[in-house]
DNA sequence: AAGGACCGGTACGGTTTGGTACTGAAAAAG
DNA sequence: CTTTTTCAGTACCAAACCGTACCGGTCCTT
């Protein structure tokens, strides 16, 4: 539980956009939790039991089908909260949620957040709108997955966690980027070989550090940004 | 307009699950309209003007970077609505929304639907699972353009569409299916060619007609289907 | 009925990516 | 400090798909 003067440490977007009315319906039902690399957030077609108001970390939102094929369609970071379909009045997970890069963050229990978001317009409103900036990044996910190629998508996805990320590394084995990606695991280490040779990422054992985030930007092109600015306007105060 | 007792030979999912009281807050601001083919619904980064409940039809909703790369990310027809984000609270369209195949629905004025579903609980819950089963179907788009091969997301398209439709009959060129899909038209004329050759489909020109839709489903396999089960179930009264 | 636009069948080389697998190096486990 | 596991670099062939193009047939227009 996080008292009302404890939001000046808050980095998540939407915890701090919430209205101090609005802020009494969620902040006593906030728990602040250490998330893990690797730990599972929301489980295929079971019960949503938090929703998670990420500070620090990367989760990915997978979309898995009956024959096991998986692909990440989004991700989320302090600028979001995992647990969208509790936002649409749903209660199960659809897709596998987990932290791609461990951090922390602030939970509340699915009822708690499903009551809250009935007692006020504008907080649900704002989870709302959060929930639309993650459709958009969905829908953007598909058009690169159609469209881009390995390097271009890589180049997205970097700079979709280096958004979310305090530091330039990314802790991730290049086995974790190609689940995600949904391509081969020797094909992401080709292309990252190449990023590194243009001088646009440095890499260690499990771990790439973005050095030239402006070549990485020019390498992923139209492909990256779009969901970005949707989200910013979505949330910008007006 | 449509009066209370029109209500009987309406085929939309959603007018059809609205209560009574719900009713009286949308049915007096509907507008039955024909809608042909090719026909803008939505445009990018422009105000969604009217919410369409579809009757028939199918309408295409495409995702559109900067750069002008173009890919399907979800199809409506009378299980649900157009301008899905005015049910999430934002007024522009992110995605080019038209008619893939022409037909006719009901349409209601964006501020009349939003009024309506600020009006009402029930009637916004309904609208955000609506959402919530466009949201899943985006989502699985993602993941078959990922993982699908060209067959498998072609066969997985035609059994979305054909679920919208009344006949068996796709009135679309191959070079509309490969907008659609994001892939060559030559690409979809060789996978066409090979469903014909199964006894899959018959065409003609403009023109192509499912005539054995349970062999359609074995080669989209896993790729169809869950969003279909999970908006069922999202719909489901309970 | 003639002209023009559209549609689809086909072809070919080139690129991208998949499937698979072997290897040495680095980190973790014992 | 040794053993085991994990990770990344590399290779090879095959399949899928792209870019492009040509062309004949069909449909629409006038």
């Amino acid at each position: 539980m996080l008292e009302a003067h404890a939001r000046a440490g808050i980095r998540n977007r939407l915890l701090h956009k919430i209205s101090l009315p609005d802020w009494d319906l969620i902040g006593p039902h906030l728990e602040t939790v250490t998330l893990k690399d690797r730990q599972v957030i929301e489980v295929p077609t079971k019960p949503i039991t938090h929703a998670y108001f990420l500070e620090i970390g990367v989760a990915s939102v997978v979309a898995v089908d009956a024959e096991d094929h998986r692909i990440e369609v989004g991700v989320i970071g302090y600028e979001g909260l995992t647990g969208v379909p509790l936002i649409m009045g749903d209660t199960r997970a659809q897709h596998s949620t987990y932290m791609q890069i461990g951090g922390s963050g602030h939970r509340i229990g699915a009822e708690a957040l499903c009551s809250a978001i009935a007692k006020s317009d504008s907080l649900r409103g704002l989870m709302l709108k959060s929930a639309q900036g993650f459709m958009i990044q969905t829908a953007h996910t598909a058009l690169a997955n159609g469209r881009a190629k390995l390097e271009q998508r890589l180049a997205r996805w970097l700079l979709m966690a280096h958004d979310r990320m305090t530091t330039d590394a990314v802790p991730l084995t290049h086995e974790f980027l190609a689940v995600m990606l949904g391509v081969r695991r020797a094909g992401v280490t080709v292309a990252i070989h190449g990023f590194e040779r243009r001088g646009l990422v440095t890499t260690r054992r499990g771990q790439l550090t973005l050095v030239n985030r402006a070549g990485i930007e020019q390498i992923a092109g139209s492909f990256y940004g779009t969901p970005e600015a949707e989200l910013k306007r979505l949330l910008a105060d007006k």
